[in-house]
DNA sequence: AATAATATGTTGGAAATCCAACAGGGATCA
DNA sequence: TGATCCCTGTTGGATTTCCAACATATTATT
């Protein structure tokens, strides 16, 4: 079962169990691995998922189709990483998503039954299996909180603040880099990125900020009036 | 330990643990039930929580500040409910929101890692525990996964198609209903309330739905060229 | 060093949204 | 029944964003 080879490392719902534990922990979670061709559906939307996947090699794509036709890729994801893992364990009725190799592929399927409950050998790994679990929706979440609070804001100037304050927060500090170029951070607060150029010009006129490509510099000063336009 | 009475069945955290179970598995948790005072903080934001929060009773407001001092409710709690479980569980460093009591409140506080770590005498409702946990994250990652996707969208029009669509897929239906009035369907796609009630007449126009209230039935038909403005 | 490719800032007109105000319909209540 | 309140749809002007195009700056390539 060394078909994850050294990216095993890099998925971290194996994190904290050893290499030669592994195959045990696998056979234990009777985890299979499939070969998919490129444009194969791994997962259809609107069908029930108990499993999760792991790429071992290949990529895939996880999108969606609205009503009237239009596709969305939500994710491409390659190996060592992990998809379905919400349905799976949210176990919910239908996935509202698809899934297909983007190239040929091969992927670890686990069923989320197998996940929980715990083997009847007390398999030392498992639990810890669960915790990782518990760890990798955790920190989903609290992303997925984040950039809702951005992106519900109704003007650029309000998402800017909204995530600049957060990074703020996280890296305790009022000066510092973002792992986003304009393109990028543009898309993540969802605006076009020439209006958020301008708009940025225009915090730093205002004084509210500086910034010279990836660094940022906040400035507020409670009570001054000269923060519009 | 019956401070939580009849609520008990509405935390979801403790679902299929039998009532009389429950106070060993509390006390097997070390929950302590601490009380605060109206507009008294119980997190607060940059401190580190390992703690997870269930309202016995009372209220409380989960809020964030960004660094120009705007205040945003996140989210109004009331008995029964849970908070701070995602940056628990995700062993976040800090908090990004803080949470006050709304009125007199009981809060029930347990520590992450006696949720996760197996008590000596294997308690049993310890593995129910953490399987509702999991559950109970990823169902509010799916949600949010969803929020996401429909609030993403530049436009007021393909907002309502992605809600729409993905409410059709839930419900397995083109003609459904919705636990939204207008304004609340507004708040959710964050857009005007009125300028979503022109969209969705513009829609009926073209053809694409029909609604009434809160009844929506999906119509479009695939290679119509008659879908625009 | 010269060239190409990429990233960022600026700008002006088109398009969409926001906002405030108002009107009609339906539910509730006295 | 009449009055009131809430929900929904409509409309017009102000505001904002989008979009495309271009200019400049920075980085990568040869």
């Amino acid at each position: 079962m060394n078909i994850l080879s050294d990216k095993i490392k890099n998925v971290k719902l194996f994190s904290g169990i050893a290499e030669q534990d592994l195959s045990s922990l696998l056979s234990c979670l009777s985890a299979v691995v499939k070969s998919y061709k490129k444009d194969e559906i791994i997962f259809l939307s609107g069908q029930p998922a108990q499993s999760v996947g792991i790429i071992c090699s290949g990529s895939v794509h996880v999108f969606k189709e609205d009503f009237i036709g239009n596709r969305t890729i939500i994710s491409a994801l390659s190996a060592g990483e992990l998809f379905g893992e919400s349905f799976a364990c949210a176990q919910t009725s239908s996935i509202p998503v698809s899934v297909v190799a983007t190239a040929d592929s091969k992927i670890m399927l686990i069923d989320y039954r197998k996940i929980i409950t715990t083997c009847p050998t007390t398999c030392t790994f498992h639990s810890r299996l669960v915790e990782n679990m518990l760890g990798i929706l955790a920190y989903k979440n609290v992303e997925l909180d984040q950039k809702v609070d951005v992106i519900s804001r109704r003007t650029t100037r309000e998402k800017l603040i909204a995530f600049l304050s957060e990074q703020a927060r996280k890296l305790e500090t009022n000066c510092f880099t973002i792992p986003f170029n304009r393109q990028e951070l543009a898309d993540y607060l969802c605006v076009e990125r020439s209006a958020m150029s301008a708009e940025l010009s225009k915090m730093q006129k205002n004084g509210i900020i500086e910034t010279n490509k990836n660094e940022f510099k906040l400035l507020y000063i409670p009570g001054d009036p000269n923060y519009d336009n």
